[in-house]
DNA sequence: TCGTTCATTTCGAAG
DNA sequence: CTTCGAAGTGAACGA
C-alpha cells in the first residue's frame, strides 16, 4: 500500500465527469490496483476512486488511472508531494459480521411464532419464478403466509412481497396465501402501503429474539 | 488528518456487531472525527469505520470512538504501531460532477422534443400524492404525458412511474396520460416491463443532447 | 458474464 | 428534525 499527501488536481472521466480542484488531498493505492482520494473531512466515501481492477501509469508528477474493460479514467496531476509512504501490510483477515438481514432470518425462522401469531416455518427461502421468498408458513388455520424479512422495511419490500405474492396466489392451493413484512424497523409509508394491500407489518428486535433483553411491554409492566 | 498503519484487531457494535482479526491495517483519523479502517486490498469501502460527529478517547494502545447520541462504539486495540504520522491538510474544495440525473433532467426539459415526439414542458417535478414527476408534458394532440428521467433506467423505474400514472390518472381530466422513461441507458428487461404497460423508453444521450455530439445515425449516413 | 439483492449503505435535499 | 431518493453507489451471490 502506497499512502501519497500531496496537493494535485484529480479529474474523473467515465459515468460522469468530475474535478476536483487542487488541494492536499490523501491518496492512497493498494495492493489489489484500486485507487482512493480522500479528503481531510468528510468520512468513509472517497472523493474521488477508481476499483479494481486497473492498470495505473506513474509518471512521477502525473498519476493515470485506468479500469479495465471500461473508458473511466482517473488523472491525478501531482502538484507538490508532502509525504510517500510504502507499507508492505501482508496478509489479512475478513470481518466477521452479526445482525445483518441474515441472521435475522435464521432467529425468525427458528421462532416464527415471535411474528404475533401461531405460525409454522413450511420452508426458507421458498422459491418462486421471480426469486425465494424468505420464509413460507402456514398459520393455525393451515392458510399459507409468505413472510420478507428486511432490516429496514421500506415501500420497495412492500412490493416485492407484493410481486412474489402475487406468483403465489396462481396457485389455486395458495390463492389465500397472506403477506406479512418483518423488519427491525419499518418506515411509515410503507406501513400504508402493506395495510392498504393486506399485508402485516411486524417490527422486530434481534436481541429479543434471541432472549438476550426483554421485550419492550415490560416497561409498562411495572 | 492522522495516519496509522499499525497491526490491530477492531471490535464494532451498533447497528450489527463485528470483529475484524488482529493484522496490519491502514487507520485514518480525520480532522471531523471520522475513522476510517482500510485494508491493502477491497477498494472503496473501509472494513470498519465510524462517520463524523464522534468522540475519539486515545489511550495509547486503545483507541474507543463513539458516535454523539448512539451506542455505536468503534474499538481499536494496537498491537504494533508500523507508522504514524499527522498532516494538516488546510483547505479544501468541493468536487464538481456533471452528468448526473439533475443534468439530464434539465437538458430535456429544455428540449423535451428531444424525447421523439412534438412534446411540451408543462412542469418539471410535478408533484403527485406520492412524490414528484421528474417532466410533466403534454403532446400535440393536447393529451398529457409524465416522464421519469433516470441516469440508468430499470425495473424499479417502471415501477415508480407506474405508481404515479396510477395517481395522476385518477384525475379524470388526465385519464389518458401516457408515460415515457427516459434514461442515458435501459435494461432489457425494463423495456419489456414498460412496454407491456404502454410506458415508451427513449435512451438518451447527454453529449448529443448539448450539441457536443451529433447522434449515432450518422455514423450509417457516410 | 450478467442480473439481483443487500448495505453499519452514504449522501444530499426537501418538507 | 425526519424522510426520501440518488449514487461513478460498491460488493456478494447465484444463474
Amino acid at each position: 500500500m502506497r499512502l501519497l499527501v500531496a496537493r494535485c488536481e484529480v479529474r474523473y472521466s467515465g459515468r460522469l465527469n468530475a474535478v476536483l480542484p487542487e488541494a492536499v488531498r490523501l491518496l492512497i493505492l493498494k495492493a489489489d490496483g484500486s485507487v482512493l482520494v480522500h479528503d481531510d473531512a468528510g468520512g468513509f466515501k472517497p472523493l474521488n476512486w477508481m476499483t479494481a481492477p486497473t492498470v495505473v501509469e506513474d509518471e512521477g508528477d502525473r498519476l493515470v488511472v485506468r479500469k479495465a474493460k471500461t473508458e473511466d479514467v482517473l488523472e491525478i496531476r501531482l502538484a507538490e508531494v508532502l509525504s510517500d509512504i510504502v507499507h508492505d501490510m501482508g496478509e489479512s483477515a475478513a470481518l466477521q459480521k452479526d445482525g445483518v438481514e441474515r441472521d435475522l432470518q435464521l432467529e425468525l425462522a427458528a421462532a416464527p411464532a415471535t411474528l404475533g401469531e401461531e405460525l409454522t416455518l413450511v420452508k426458507r427461502e421458498w422459491p418462486t419464478e421471480i426469486g425465494p421468498v424468505d420464509l413460507m408458513c402456514k398459520d393455525a388455520a393451515g392458510e399459507w403466509v409468505a413472510v420478507e424479512i428486511k432490516r429496514i422495511g421500506t415501500i420497495d419490500a412492500v412490493e416485492q412481497l407484493t410481486r412474489y405474492l402475487a406468483f403465489i396466489r396462481e396457485d389455486p392451493a395458495k390463492a389465500g396465501c397472506r403477506g406479512i413484512l418483518a423488519a427491525q424497523a419499518i418506515k411509515p409509508q410503507a406501513v400504508a402501503l402493506a395495510e392498504s394491500r393486506g399485508i402485516r407489518c411486524v417490527e422486530v428486535d434481534l436481541a429479543v429474539l434471541r432472549g438476550e433483553r426483554e421485550p419492550d411491554l415490560t416497561l409498562f409492566a411495572a
